[in-house]
DNA sequence: CGAGTTACGCTACGACCCGTAGCGAAAGAG
DNA sequence: CTCTTTCGCTACGGGTCGTAGCGTAACTCG
């Protein structure tokens, strides 16, 4: 079992042939986000992916190993557009970025892809560390950024200095990354209801206030 | 196009012939519980639920017509031990229901199966409608339940009477049913990471008090 | 420029799964 | 007993999978 020579993202530094064609690369990843409005996940083959891309099939495994990791990296660069611009508060921060990532998820190729890579993760160790470097940690960084902001306006308390406030910060973080994320997804795609700026609202509304605040 | 004869939940009434051994019904649902523990969705077959339960494929397709609508069945059932015991206090018994949430997406199958399927019904509408009834009215409940003891309690704001009120009290219910359960979910598919008493705890905290309230 | 190395397109392949059809036998309803 | 439906079995065409082999194209290095 010799180690795997594909995968896109490397193609290995120092090498002296015919280098890869970054061109084919991007017409890959458009028809595989493509096909996933098509037809969606489960009837999506690599068969198709080459023919909408104009590249032999072959092509398609010297660069990934299967219909999982290909996905993946295919919706991978649609979470580098979300950013956190400084609204001037907490509040108006959270539904920034609630509107944001609600507007990725409701792109079709994005809402049909995402939980079926993770529904594969489940079984499978190596596509999970995959979907964490590529997309989770791209959201974390969000979660981060708000936090720091409201500590500086005072809208949050400080960290506890020492180690265990840091334990305690970072557990925070979790927490609240997974609720933000965790709503916007479930309503999405479970509930199959609109993530408007009414709900953001709501939504920012219960994070600050907590279930008294709701009315 | 005439319209399909099988669907395991409706065996149709007033029949005459044999009738449909349910037995096997039994034995497909744990047969395919079991397989996806071995094998995940994705290299799940038909053919392997067949022999696993020793039941001929063509029987598997007079019930089901596809994978989808054999799994959402197969996991639904376990979405029925859901329950809110009355804890004597609302933090309380958001704890106990998240908890008992998060056992339940613990277990192999559910955790992926779940997803799966969800990502599949964001390109079939009769399968989200499946679910929508099979799955999530099932937990939707508990929401509703757990609100009405709390405003009994004196937790939460009694709601406002007339049809303002009930439609903010309907908006408020799927808010908190998309955050607790999208929560869970996403810390324990996405994150990865156990859904235990601490995490419960923290949580529910969160939901009563607000972002503020973590320290 | 030439030699070496790698990427690419193409074809073909065995293996597997899909979903259906047709048959005879089994099991209940009336 | 008769009628009706289920069930197991076999077989089938069609599709996808992932790989191998080959000739060619494209780039690097000496």
């Amino acid at each position: 079992m010799v180690a795997r020579m594909h995968r896109s993202p490397c193609p290995r530094k120092g090498r002296t042939g015919r280098p890869r064609s970054v061109e084919t690369d991007r017409a890959i990843l458009d028809a595989t986000r493509a096909a996933l409005v098509d037809v969606g996940w489960g009837k999506l083959t690599m068969s198709e992916v080459a023919v909408r891309a104009g590249v032999a099939k072959t092509t398609l495994y010297r660069r990934w190993a299967n219909k999982n990791e290909l996905v993946v990296d295919a919706v991978a660069v649609l979470f580098d557009e979300l950013e956190l611009p400084d609204r001037g508060g907490l509040q108006a921060d959270i539904e920034g970025v609630v509107l944001q990532f609600g507007a990725l998820l409701a792109r079709p190729e994005t809402k049909t892809a995402l939980m079926a890579v993770v529904a594969e993760s489940t079984t499978d160790d190596a596509l999970r560390e995959r979907i964490r470097s590529a997309i989770v940690d791209r959201q974390k960084r969000l979660v981060l950024l708000g936090r720091e902001r409201a500590q500086q306006r005072g809208e949050l308390p400080p960290d506890t200095p020492g180690p265990e406030g840091a334990l305690a910060a970072s557990q925070a973080v979790g927490l609240i990354f997974d609720v933000i994320a965790g709503a916007i997804v479930h309503r999405t795609l479970v509930s199959a209801e609109p993530v408007d700026a009414a709900w953001a609202h709501q939504f920012s509304t219960l994070l600050l206030t907590g279930l008294g605040g709701l009315g």
